[in-house]
RNA sequence: GGGCCCGUAGCCGAGUGGAUAAGGCGCCGGCCUUCGGAGCCGGAGAGCGGGGGUUCAAAUCCCCCCGGGCCCGCCA
């Protein structure tokens, strides 16, 4: 057995059906159990005595004191006594008993403790992250990694086949305008980080262009004497000459470059309208300069994400499904459905039409007033949109998965769901249910958002960089006497345990606003607190010489019991948090635990404890909060040093 | 106009039907003769945006309203 709790409820469960027999209750109702609100009440709870009073027309309170005498404790080893409390009846379990089971079974699954396999492992693809080439990973696309990185490693824990993904969007305008930037300035080897150098090019050549337009149409108003349009445009102008300015200070080189060469381009837009179009023609000089540029920004992707621990198996290439005519395939096999019709010359497919006659609405708890809108499939001068493309990317995911959970930002519901309609359209309604949009809020800059377009980001490489920076001058100052590389190491573990729990401790579906001091929060309810907890653990069982043996009976102090409860909840919180793919569930349990250990910590002396047996149990449960915060810190993606 | 998401103390934020609404920051007052003070103990501070409803039981479910965000592109 590996869940202790769960082994403490079967024991109730057995109980409660023998007093239901004795008192001839035969009510069908399932067995529920909850946690009493503290541990005063007991271990274990349940509530079916308000069920069933009103089945029975008694009431709860008289039907649950009749049916806790009914129930006969002694015949279970974890159970000590049971007892009615308005309505609730409580189960208290063995103190020695339920810490035995529960620490020797922690000491004995160690790395495994908590991880409760899946009755049925399937094949699960998650694909996150996936930003487009053009630009740095900043601290918003960073969410996105944090927790499809702990998603997977969460799914992983539980026993399926996961492999992650990252969706190479090359073929969009922005990755064009970059390598239109690129070309103008000669083809440079990338400086500094590859993929904010992309960055610059990108929003360089937009800012500049989008000035000239405006400096343009400036002009005609002021001949035509429209005013308010001079005032208007001379609003936006003054908002792009500041991020040009800030731009301009970030590489004052290459922008001069670019200004001067888009001074003598004749028509930017069309040029890069026209490389777009021939990347996706798959011509060899377009493919070879965007698939360069586009490797300078991955290869930035790799190193900012590899730095903390974020991996991927696979980099699947929006423009190879193209090639491969697996997007004109999905597109012919939509023309024959009867949804699809050609509109000014695009190819639209009705999402309505196909959610009324597949009653999908209704399958997927949809808002039956919603109109689902139409989705251009091929636009009229015949190339393809995104949510197209993503069709044929979805096929081909599930001939290698059964189950795919897509990280993407709250803004692209509407195209996540007609994708689905796409598929189902196709004669796919399994494969669009068994896709799930895993939907997280943007994280914004104070007073202002986060644009690619301005270059305007707070780069997830700065947030590490100090994280890890104030992290070591801490180590430093704390543990001077270790060796320099180790103080580094704890260092980057600290640092990027606080960038990680600081977006994983939050709803995906609540705005972050990004801060600092809350990145660079090393206090309570940080993952540094959580390590430091660790640390204090490891330290304690370095100390001790020897284990004498546990008398795990004496472990009656409140603070003690309910490090033990919580430890035995592990299990039940990881499972959940899978279920429900919430890694928050289990950053909020992970501070809750070191929390409860600091507070034991404080008042209750472990190896100098008084008798010997006493000391045994209590280094016995230092050390499993010392496996189960470690476990639940590495499902994460965090790393627990040992000393910090 | 329609749809979706969010709204919990001064601030940040757990908590999706159950018994006293976590925790943190900030504020006030304590704790370095015991294993690491990135710590611990105590105090003040919310009845969960507002109003109805369902239920033995609602922050959690339903309806209406208010505030904020997002989407409704031949962008991604």
């Amino acid at each position: 057995m590996s869940n202790p709790l769960e082994e403490l409820r079967g024991e109730c469960r057995r109980l409660l059906e023998g007093g239901l027999r004795s008192l001839s209750i035969s009510e069908p109702l399932e067995l529920v159990f909850s946690k009493p609100p503290s541990l005063e009440m007991g271990e274990v709870s349940t509530s079916i005595c308000f069920r069933l009073a009103s089945k029975l027309h008694r009431s709860p309170r008289e039907l649950a004191s009749e049916l806790a005498s009914a129930l006969d404790a002694s015949s279970s080893q974890l159970v000590e006594s049971v007892e009615a409390v308005g309505g609730y009846i409580n189960f208290h379990a063995d103190i020695g008993e339920f810490s035995r089971l529960t620490l020797e079974t922690v000491l004995k699954l160690d790395e495994e403790y908590g991880f409760l396999k899946a009755e049925r492992p399937e094949r699960v693809m998650v694909e996150h992250t996936s930003a487009n080439p053009n630009g740095p990973i900043h601290i918003g696309n960073a969410r996105n990694s944090i927790l499809g990185d702990a998603l997977a490693r969460m799914l992983k824990r539980r026993g399926h086949r996961v492999v992650i993904h990252f969706y190479v969007d090359d073929m969009g305008r922005q990755v064009a305008m970059a390598t239109y930037g690129w070309r103008l300035l000669g083809r440079p080897e990338p400086k500094g980080p590859p993929d904010l150098w992309v960055g610059t090019i990108y929003a360089s050549v937009n800012v500049i262009k989008e000035v000239k337009r405006l400096k343009r149409e400036l002009e005609e108003a002021k001949t035509l004497k429209a005013y308010a349009r001079v005032s208007e445009i001379n609003a936006q102008l003054s908002h792009y000459a500041a991020a040009a300015q800030e731009l301009r200070e970030r590489d004052p080189q290459l922008f001069d470059r670019l200004l001067e060469a888009l001074e003598d381009e004749e028509d930017p837009d069309g040029a890069i309208s026209r490389l777009n179009a021939e990347y996706e023609r798959g011509e060899p000089e377009a493919k070879r300069d965007v698939r360069r540029l586009v490797e300078y920004c991955l290869k930035g992707f790799k190193e900012a994400l590899g730095e903390i621990g974020i991996h991927f198996d696979s980099w699947d290439y929006e423009s190879d499904l193209v090639w491969s005519g697996a997007v004109d395939e999905v597109i012919n096999r939509l023309r024959r459905t009867p949804y699809t019709r050609f509109e000014d010359g695009a190819l639209v497919l009705d999402c309505e039409a196909v959610a009324r006659d597949l009653k999908l609405k209704e399958r997927w708890g949809i808002n039956p007033r919603y109109e689902i809108p139409e989705l251009v499939l091929v636009r009229a001068d015949g190339t393809t949109l995104y949510t197209t493309r993503d069709i044929a990317y979805s096929l081909w995911k599930f001939e290698r998965v059964d189950r795919v959970i897509n990280v993407i930002g709250y803004e692209q519901s509407t195209a996540q769901l007609q994708l689905r309609i796409a598929l189902a359209a196709l004669g796919h309604v399994d494969i669009a249910d068994r896709q799930r949009h895993y939907a997280y809020k943007f994280v914004t800059l104070p007073g202002l958002k986060m644009s690619g377009r301005l270059g305007r980001y707070v780069t997830l490489r700065e947030v590490v960089e100090k994280a890890v920076e104030l992290a070591y001058r801490e180590v430093d100052a704390r543990s001077p006497g270790l060796p320099e590389g180790e103080k580094r190491r704890i260092a980057e573990m600290v640092g990027h345990g606080a960038v990680k729990y600081a977006l994983l401790s939050v709803d995906p579906m609540k705005t972050v606003v990004f801060d600092w001091d809350r990145v660079l929060d090393f206090e309570r309810n940080s993952a540094p607190f959580i390590q430091y907890s660790h640390a204090r653990a490891c330290s304690i069982l370095r100390k001790a010489e020897d284990r004498p043996e546990p008398d795990y009976g004496l472990l009656r102090d409140v603070k003690e019991r309910e490090l033990i409860y919580l430890i035995a909840s592990f299990p039940d919180v990881f499972q959940e948090a899978v279920e429900a793919l919430s890694p928050q569930a289990i950053a909020s349990y992970a501070n809750q635990l070191a929390d409860k250990f600091n507070s034991f910590y404080a008042s209750h002396p472990v190896l100098k404890a008084e008798p010997e047996g006493l000391a045994g149990a209590r280094l016995m449960l230092v050390d499993a909060v010392r496996i189960v915060l470690r476990n639940a810190l590495s499902v994460l993606g965090i790393e627990a040093p040992e000393r910090m």
